[in-house]
DNA sequence: AAGGGATCCAACCGCTTCGGG
DNA sequence: CCCCGAAGCGGTTGGATCCCT
């Protein structure tokens, strides 16, 4: 079982990489440029797998990479695009010129987690973390009888009421009626399937596309305990979020910096249809909460903005 | 000074997605 | 439409370093 390793191992050094291998692909890198990672190890004289030559170079030997401590402005960001979009942190690179996604994930993991818990903001949901206890222990009686969610990817949010479908082009979106924007995933244990009162309103206008929230924000029945009546004590607890002061200044619109074209493609998934942008329902479901005090549009050649 | 736990981060692993045939 | 190989991605691991006692 399993699947066949992605090169000969045999004879592929790991663990750390010596100066003289860093050299080495440099120089072929340098003088050939990105091309076939598999054949790449061969070409350039290394004993390594082409996949650990590509990591090498994407996460530390690029020349555009900024080294050093992350800017406040920089731990701001990530935390509102984490807020918005999950552990996409290649999605979230992007928006960091010169930050590998590998970067931002041992930074997110390391420093501003345990920033964000100091604050009493739960991680993973941007909520208070008292609301997410609340949610939790409500999500863990709900998961006893429904062990299929046991392993959805974001299991801090229960009963996430909105999911994306395989949406694949502008147009079958846009086909779509209001709200009926589901996802299923292909992934065995991230299959969930939720059908949804409409929240969305999708209006195809001059400029594009704008996505509105109804009446309710998604947000607000994710932090909420996913029951269907609420305490007085919960209600007061679901306001996580609405509170918090998101400064949604940041527009997601073209980079800020000009990256390389070995910039990890960064630069070509920042003009990501906004389904595609989210691949976790609590993704979409965060986006909506966020699209409740902003306006959401797309413009024509796919790309979106937000603003105030 | 030593050693043991905590923290950091580069690298790896395995799964998913994409694109060509 | 299906298959397969390559690339991309996110979670995890493990070694190096730091910090505390």
């Amino acid at each position: 079982m399993g699947r066949s390793p992605c090169c000969e191992k045999a004879h592929t050094n790991k663990g750390a990489w010596t100066k003289e291998e860093d050299q080495r692909l440099v120089d072929h890198i340098r003088t050939h440029g990105e091309g076939c990672w598999r054949s790449l190890p061969k070409a350039a004289g290394l004993l390594r797998c082409g996949k650990s030559c590509r990591l090498r170079w994407i996460n530390y030997l690029r020349p555009d990479l900024k080294r050093g401590n992350f800017s406040k402005e920089e731990d701001e960001l990530i935390i509102k695009l984490h807020s918005m979009v999950g552990n996409k942190w290649s999605l979230i690179a992007g928006r960091l010129p010169g930050r590998t996604d590998n970067e931002i994930k041992n930074y997110w993991n390391t420093h501003i987690k345990r920033k964000l818990i100091c604050r009493g903001i739960d991680p993973q949901t941007h909520c208070s973390l008292n609301a997410t206890a609340t949610a939790a222990a409500a999500s863990a009686s709900a998961t006893n009888s429904q062990p299929e969610l046991k392993n959805s990817p974001v299991p801090s949010v229960p009963n996430p009421e909105i999911t994306l479908t395989n949406l694949r082009t502008n147009e079958e979106l846009m086909a779509r009626p209001a709200a009926s924007i589901t996802r299923q995933t292909n992934t065995a244990n991230s299959h969930m399937e939720i059908r949804n009162a409409p929240l969305y309103e999708i209006a195809i206008t001059s400029r594009g596309m704008e996505l509105k929230v109804r009446t309710e924000s998604i947000d607000e029945r994710n932090c909420s305990s996913g029951l269907t009546i609420e305490d007085p004590q919960q209600q007061q607890e679901r306001t996580c979020e609405q509170n918090q002061e998101i400064n949604l200044e940041l527009s997601i619109g073209l980079p800020s910096a000009t990256r390389t074209s070995s910039a990890n493609s960064a630069e070509s998934k920042l003009r990501l249809l906004p389904y595609q942008l989210f691949s976790t329902p609590v993704a979409a479901a965060r986006m909506g909460s966020l699209c409740s005090k902003s306006s959401f549009q797309t413009s024509k050649n796919g790309s979106f903005d937000l603003t105030n």
